[in-house]
DNA sequence: TTGCTCCTCACGTCACGTGAGGTGGC
DNA sequence: TTGCTCCTCACGTCACGTGAGGTGGC
C-alpha cells in the first residue's frame, strides 16, 4: 500500500504558506520531505502537511527554531510510546509542558500587544474629528 | 520658558524600545527627535515621547513605515485644525480613517492567529499523555 | 577629571523574497 | 513533445543586534 504524497507546489497552497518558506523550513529542520523523485522532487506525506501546519500555528509562540523541533518530537515520541503503552518519559513530558507553557505566555504576551493596539487605534480615532458631523452651518 | 527634553536613554527606557531601534525609527523617518545638542546628543520632547509610545502601539497593525507617518502626520494636522477651528480636511480625515480601518483589519488578522496558535497548544496539551496521572500501580 | 552616556560607522542575523539558469513529471 | 512545476544557487531586504572607536554632559 503506497503512501499518497505530494509535490511542494500542491503543499504550500495548502497550508498557505510561500514554496520559499516550505524550504526554508526544511533547512532549518523544521519540517523535512519524507521523500524525493528520482529527479529530486520533494515529496511530502500527510504527516508532514499536517506538521508544517502545526509549525505554522505554533509561530506566534516565539518559540526558537530548536525548541519547536524539540517539542514538535518530543510530541511525536510520546505519542508513538502511548500507543505501544511503553509511557517511558515523565521527564519528556515535562519538557514539553514547559515549552507549551513557554509559548502560551509569548501567546498572552502578543495578545496584550494586540489589545493595546486597539487602544491606539480607538484612541486615535477618538481624538480626531470623527466623520464630519452633519454641519451645524445652514 | 524652557521646554523639557530628554536623551535617548531615558526615551528608550520610558518607552521599552533598545536604543538602536529608537534610532532606527528615526532613520526611517517615523520619529525625528525634536534637537540635538551642539555635541550632537538627540533631545526628545515629551511629544516626540508620545509619538514613539504611538509607533510602538500602532505596529501591529502593520502598516508600512510610509503609512504609519502619513497616519501620524494626518492626526498631527486634523489636530491642529481642530484647536484653530479651520476644519479643513474632510479629505484628510477619510483618508486617515482609511488607514486606521486598514490597521484595525490586520489586528483583527493577528487575533485570529493567536487564536489558531492557542487553539494548536491546547490540542497538544490533550493529545499527549498528561500531567502523569496519579499512579494506578501501588 | 573621571565615568557614564551618547555618537556614527559598519558588519551580522533572521526569515524569508526574488530572479537566474536549468531540468523533471504527467 | 510541450508546458508547467520543481530544482539549486545566490543576491536582496527588512528590522534591527552588536561591537568598534571616539567624544559629549553633568
Amino acid at each position: 500500500m503506497q503512501e499518497t504524497t505530494y509535490h511542494i507546489g500542491e503543499v504550500a497552497s495548502r497550508v498557505a504558506l510561500s514554496l520559499r518558506t516550505v524550504r526554508y523550513y526544511e533547512s532549518i529542520g523544521l519540517v523535512k520531505p519524507s521523500g524525493r523523485t528520482d529527479g529530486g522532487f520533494r515529496l511530502y506525506t500527510e504527516r508532514d502537511v499536517q506538521r508544517l501546519l502545526l509549525v505554522r500555528a505554533l509561530k506566534p509562540t516565539d518559540l526558537t527554531p530548536e525548541e519547536l523541533l524539540e517539542l514538535l518530537d518530543l510530541r511525536d515520541r510520546l505519542i508513538a510510546d502511548q500507543d505501544s503503552s511503553v509511557a517511558g518519559g515523565a521527564g519528556r513530558q515535562a519538557r514539553l509542558h514547559e515549552l507549551l507553557e513557554r509559548g502560551a505566555q509569548r501567546i498572552k504576551l502578543h495578545r496584550e500587544r494586540l489589545v493595546a493596539a486597539e487602544l491606539a487605534v480607538e484612541l486615535i480615532r477618538a481624538t480626531t474629528p470623527l466623520d464630519a458631523p452633519a454641519s451645524a452651518e445652514p
